[in-house]
DNA sequence: TCTATAGTTCTATTTGTATAGAACATTGAA
DNA sequence: TTCAATGTTCTATACAAATAGAACTATAGA
């Protein structure tokens, strides 16, 4: 799995890494059982503070997605709980208005946008 | 034009603002020679410090975006130079890749995203 | 039991964000 | 010229993020 994480984003450190590992679980990248590279040693590879690292696996533990044990490391321990169909819904709407606003910004219009997704869904299979 | 700032958000006050403007001017919402807010009244308006609007609107400035003259207030100067097309093609992929992977996090497939857009697409129509 | 591993806690420092209040500089309009 | 409007600059304070280093605790395995 790679990570990475950009010192001059405007999002916090930790938050970065929240953000890539949340993904990452709830896709199926990571999945339950799966062990997550210790505090120490992801701080070295991201070259970032232990603190940073511990702070990230904090918040993902909080939220259950992670089980942290002393002496025996982080493991992933379940993906998040799939939204009510209402709630997934508006997400779904948010993410297509996002997209086509971010997609707009590039000159393109909702028919370019989705012209361009259905070409790479098709690539993809 | 709503605006809106999330003091929960671990992005910060002004980048919040100015990914927001940045957008509307992109879109053309905003068009060249419309006027922005005043610092002070939009600082009022959000219930946020009259340095955080300056700070995000000399972000914009910096940026080409927008002109602040004192005396006289802000207006939109120009509309960001569209990227090469190689460029282009290389964010659109990027938008793509993204709500595909969001979606995935909500267990939709490539497919049902696609679907999903496509409704969308034509309702707006 | 001993040891290495890995998360936890503590103190301290630096930098960035946000707020507050005040004063200053430039501009157009009265 | 005078004034109000608007952005600019300055000082100060509070808090969060990130870093650094050290010491502590729980665990599995030799």
């Amino acid at each position: 799995m790679q990570l990475h994480v950009d010192p001059n984003s405007p999002l916090p450190l930790y938050a970065q890494l929240v953000d890539q590992f949340r993904q990452a679980i709830a896709t199926g990248k990571l999945a339950p059982g799966d062990a997550l590279p210790t505090v120490r040693q992801l701080a070295v590879d991201l070259r970032v503070n232990m603190h940073t690292v511990a702070r990230a696996y904090n918040e993902l533990s909080r939220e259950g997605l992670i089980a942290m044990r002393r002496g025996l490391g982080t493991t992933v321990v379940a993906r998040p709980r799939p939204p009510e169909p209402e709630e997934r819904e508006r997400r779904v709407s948010e993410i297509i208005r996002e997209a086509l606003a971010e997609a707009a910004a590039l000159g393109l219009s909702s028919e370019e946008f989705l012209r361009a997704l259905t070409q790479h869904v098709r690539e993809q299979t």
